[in-house]
DNA sequence: GCTGGTAAAG
DNA sequence: CTTTACCAGC
């Protein structure tokens, strides 16, 4: 029995909820987690995603900012919003399902961005970004007994080398700082959590998941970042079966900065 | 030897150079006066109307909001901005020049819209609008002795039963109550000047220059307003030989709220 | 630099 | 409905 999770930073679900129904036809995962949604759970689209088997949905918004939203063919046995930082930002939602007999805890995360100057004494963002991931230590993939657990989401941190296009030229450009390269695979280790993207495509070849607006040609330059992840417990990582980067959904019409990650397994 | 001259409120010339620069090409009025330019004088877009004939240009703009252009293709021996109601908006520019040995000052004005409660005690914006066209009352048709008149532009009323689509519906709606109604009419008096569209277009007949941009077919529906106006003293109302409103260009590409509207003289 | 949402203005 | 400014994000 297979069993199929996108995660994808959508930067605003109202505008791009074609692109989703798109995205859903084509690929038809079990499961979609959405980033920066943009919107209250009152605004989100809900009628527009009718109709094309994801009957389950469980939003996590707020006004203008942030917002994420995990929509599912198979039905939530539990859905919990966690708070990080207690400063009320909609950046977590996490659901539980069952596939056959094993039941999986899904988290969908929206870490902060943190900001341009990586100095958590000057820039308060950066400090919150570092406090996010701090506290993300405690989310552990082996935290309920028979439950294996999937993390994914737009992490805004590129923790390897070959998750950036130039590792020299980013390593004071946020998202790629020592500082919080190390905090995310800290926070990986310590939640004992296996990153899958990581584990189906070899540390020296290069992964991005998000290209910036600012560059003319995001094709041409390349220059990316790995931002999006999905983590799994060592329960659900050993049924891994691929994991497939849709860098093409970059070039369609009025795109997000981030494309799609969809993992999948043989359960 | 004729002379013609057209106003436009184009709701931003720097979005509109190009409606405005197929405009001068097709019609080419000798002076083209521009309302809601929604800049500064150094952000008008001077280059793009370069080579076009109209050479001579006096500018009276503000930041976002309001704004003035007068362009000609006549030199202007005199520039006049007037700040009305001494809150220093950019809404008034007067320009004089000569056609054959007639001079002729043209006022280019943009009266406030006057917000949406008629009623000057509990809504500031309707009260400076009743103000702005009280002090219009001193602009004299007459004022230069030797010098003919014209006054056109964005005058925000539409005084008469045709000049909107349903007099009774309107009676309470701002641009046509009666207050601003008689108010624009015992300036227009006051000031000893002659409406011209009105002198080529008869009273029963209706006019409009402006349709909202929230009505979904502004032609199907055409509840348009006459808020555009061009008045002349009587020595140039006298040789005034056509008005031509420009309906069609309401259906360019992304176009203005108004059309503009041209008088053609006889000199 | 390009994108998004908000808010005010018309 | 449309535009502008402003703010935030990346």
């Amino acid at each position: 029995m297979t069993f199929s999770l996108t995660t994808w930073n959508i930067n605003s679900v109202r505008l791009r909820a074609d692109a989703v129904i798109r995205f859903l036809r084509e690929e038809r995962p079990d499961v979609l987690c959405l980033q920066e949604t943009k919107c209250t759970d009152e605004q989100f689209p809900l009628a527009a995603f009718e109709g094309l088997g994801y009957d389950h949905v469980a939003l996590n918004g707020q006004k203008a900012y942030h917002g994420v939203a995990t929509l599912s063919r198979i039905p939530f046995d539990d859905v919990v919003r966690q708070d990080f930082c207690a400063v009320g930002d909609a950046r977590h939602l996490s659901v539980r399902l069952a596939v056959g007999d094993r039941k999986i805890r899904v988290h969908n995360l929206y870490v902060p961005a943190g900001g341009d100057e990586p100095d958590p004494q000057t820039n308060p963002k950066f400090k919150h970004k570092l406090q996010f991931v701090d506290e993300l230590r405690r989310t552990d993939a082996d935290g309920e007994p028979g439950v294996s657990a999937l993390l994914c989401g737009d992490l805004n941190i590129a923790p390897y080398e070959n998750d950036v296009w130039s590792h020299k030229q980013l390593l004071k450009i946020v998202s790629h700082t020592p500082v919080e390269t190390q905090g995310l695979l800290t926070a990986m280790t310590e939640g004992r959590w296996t990153d899958l993207m990581r584990r189906h495509i070899p540390l020296d070849e290069k992964i991005f998941t998000w290209w910036s607006y600012r560059a003319k040609d995001w094709e041409a330059s390349n220059r990316g970042r790995r931002l999006d992840h999905v983590w799994g417990s060592s329960s659900i990582a050993e049924a891994l079966t691929a994991v497939t980067v849709h860098t093409p959904v970059r070039g369609w019409d009025r795109p997000s900065d981030h494309v799609p990650v969809t993992a999948t397994f043989s359960l």
